[in-house]
Order: C-alpha cells, then sequence, then structure tokens
DNA sequence: ACATTTGTTGACCATTTGGTTAAACTTATT
DNA sequence: AATAAGTTTAACCAAATGGTCAACAAATGT
C-alpha cells in the first residue's frame, strides 16, 4: 500500500470519505488523514475540493453504468440478461456497498449533473432493450410491459437493498451479518421474481 | 402563511432546507431566511441544529413508518395489501418526493439512528406478515416466497423510482412530466407486477 | 556537481458557520 | 400604568474549514 503513489492515495482515501460523508459532511482534513498526506496536497493535485469531489464521482459513476448498460445492450435473451445482470450486479455491489447510496444522494443534490453524465460519455440507451421487449411482447414470449416499466423494476429490486439497508435491516430485525445472507439469497431471488412475473 | 407560529415556520422552513440538502449541507442560516425569521430564534426554539433536525427527521418518519406498516399489519389479503399499498404509496411520495431520500440519507449517515426509532416508537414488527406469508405458501396461495424477500421487493419497487429519479430520468430520457406519467402508471404497474410474480 | 523541475510540508488566511448574549420589542398580568 | 414574561433582533464570538504560500526536500536532467 505504502508503494503508492500520493496521488492514488488521496483518490482512494476521498472516495472513502465522500461515500460516506457525501459531499458536503466530507472534510479535506479528513481526507489527508486518511490519506496520511499533508492537506496542502490535495489542493496540488487536484485544485479544489469540487474537483476532488468530481474526479471521485466520476469514477464511480463510471463503475455502475457499464453494469446497467448488460441490461440494455447485450446480445442475451431478456432471461439471461434479468439473471446474469442480478447475480453479477449484486455480487458488485456485496463488495461496494457504499456506492449507489452516494451516487443516488449526490444526484439528487445536483440533477444537472446527470445530463452532463449523459452527454459526456458513451450513456447507455434504452433503444435496443426498448425493442427488445417490444418484440418480445409482440411474440407472446412475455407478457405485456413496457420497457420502461421493467427497466425501473430491476433496477429497484437491485439496487434499493443497498440503498436502504439500514431501514430494511430495522424492519426485518437484522444484523449485518443476516442481512447479507439475505442479500446473497437475492442475487437468483430477484431474477426468479421478475421472470415469474413477465413469463406468460 | 404568515399568521403561522414562529415555531412552526421554523420546523416548516427546516424541513424545506434539510431535504434539500440533508443535515451537513443545511445551513442554519439559510433555514432562517427560508423562514423569513432571525437567525437566534432558531436556537430560541430549537437549541441546536442538531435537536432541529432530529425534529424534522422524526416527523418526516412518522410519516412514512405507518404507511409500511399497513403491509405488516392490517387484515387484508396478501394481494389487497400489494394493490392499496402501491397505489396509496405512490401516490403519498408523489407528493413529497424528497421524502424518501432525505430519511434514506440520513438513516445511512448514521445507522445508529435505526436503534432509537425501533426501541421509541411503535415500530412496525413483520411478524404478522410473516405468519400471513407462510400460510398462504402452505395453503399453496401464492408461490413459495420467504416473507422478508417479498418484503424488499415490495418497498423497492414502490420507493426506488422517488429515491433514484435523477437516475432513472437520464437513463430513460424523460422530463419532470413524462416521468411524473411514469410513475402514476405505477400505482397499479407495481402490484400487477408483484401479483403476477406470486401467484400460483 | 549543479540547476531545474516536481513533490511535500507547516504556517497562515479569509470566510463560513453554529452558537451566545444582551438589549429591544411585544404581549399578558396585576 | 407598571411590571413581568415571552419573543425577536443585531452584534458578536470561537471554532472549523477550504484554500494559499513560501520554504524545504526529492527527483531529474545536464
Amino acid at each position: 500500500m505504502k508503494d503508492k503513489s500520493a496521488e492514488e492515495k488521496i483518490l482512494e482515501a476521498a472516495r472513502q470519505v465522500f461515500e460516506n460523508k457525501g459531499m458536503s459532511g466530507a472534510r479535506m482534513q479528513e481526507i489527508a488523514e486518511v490519506a496520511k498526506i499533508n492537506k496542502s496536497l490535495l489542493h496540488y493535485y487536484y485544485r479544489s475540493k469540487q474537483k476532488l469531489f468530481e474526479a471521485v464521482f466520476k469514477t464511480a459513476f463510471n463503475k455502475l453504468a457499464p453494469q446497467i448498460n448488460t441490461i440494455l445492450n447485450s446480445d442475451q435473451s431478456i432471461c439471461q440478461k434479468v439473471i446474469n445482470f442480478s447475480k453479477d450486479y449484486t455480487s458488485f455491489m456485496i463488495k461496494h456497498p457504499y456506492l449507489p447510496n452516494f451516487i443516488l444522494q449526490e444526484l439528487n443534490r445536483n440533477p444537472e449533473f446527470v445530463k452532463e453524465l449523459i452527454s459526456t460519455k458513451t450513456f447507455p440507451s434504452m433503444k435496443n432493450f426498448q425493442n427488445q421487449i417490444q418484440e418480445a411482447v409482440a411474440e407472446k414470449k412475455i407478457r405485456d410491459i413496457k420497457a420502461e416499466q421493467l427497466f425501473i423494476n430491476i433496477l429497484s429490486l437491485n439496487i434499493f437493498p443497498f440503498v436502504a439497508a439500514p431501514l430494511i435491516k430495522g424492519f426485518i430485525n437484522a444484523n449485518d451479518k443476516q442481512y447479507k445472507v439475505i442479500l446473497e439469497k437475492r442475487k437468483t431471488e430477484i431474477a426468479d421474481f421478475i421472470i415469474q412475473s413477465i413469463k406468460i
């Protein structure tokens, strides 16, 4: 770890602090302490808190967008997509549980940010997915459902359990360990649930 | 509006600012300006930012918990619960779109807060719902599913579209108006989706 | 070996921020 | 009307915070 460059240490520390406390809750001093470097170095590499934040945010977002893209653009059957996505996404999120909350929080705080993301990156488009669903419905392979609604359902079932972890843990009275077991089961549970719902 | 007492004006202004910016992003000065009163009055009525925040948070949470309780404790059939909850909850959320994000954000920031909520209030218990599901499964009224998983699914499908509004709007390329239409459709779409999935 | 660029630090600064205080104003009480 | 109690405000404060700067250290080139 110690051979990491200062710049990398900063980005890693910033990620950690920003994910936990959000943009406004994060302190430059704390990031410096976590990175074990002088606070001035933060400004040396990233000019301002805002710039540092954006670097962290974009890195985080670029980890999520491609995953969602596999649902929207990949030549698999709908069922395969649902099965693979639910498994892969949940696996990934178990490893990075703070990611979705961080991103959603900051997107809510600054909704114009989305427009930036859409325009700059190769942002996934709904088009292919929409065609796939419409065709499947027309061919009576799945029951009648709008692509957007199905898309929202898929995302909801996959992401929400991580965003709302503390709340759900409270309701179902589960500790961290028990909740992790429940999440593990969801890797297949989610796909079952969706497929049961859309199959004819 | 002007005949409202200062204390009420403060609470309303605080709600507005806290919901938009979160605890750490909110400024006492801004709350005072929104309430159109002197900043010192905030401390006169609520001793500190923390206290004011807690007042706002608990008010917000107490609007949500009872709604969820109708899923857990009410003598309706499973289908009826799902239908009514999805309709009522989505209606309510369309009127208070910032609420769920605010609550989830702060619960993530301070997970111990949940424990407080559970202990103090008449916090909904899963017990009845668990029995209901287990019985329904045993009687083959619905397909085999664990109560917790179904519960998480119901919450996910209902709440996530509000928490992740900016993100979803970006993906499906919808403006506020179009997204509202989609949310309106979800009042029945969600229940359909769930019932299709659990029915035999 | 020396000079120049790059990386790192501690001291410092201006502003912001939550919070206090004492005075002024308003309302109720006698 | 006088007094007391509650309410509201402006001025102020100490701490925290993002950011700067000059000095110093370590590479890097010549």
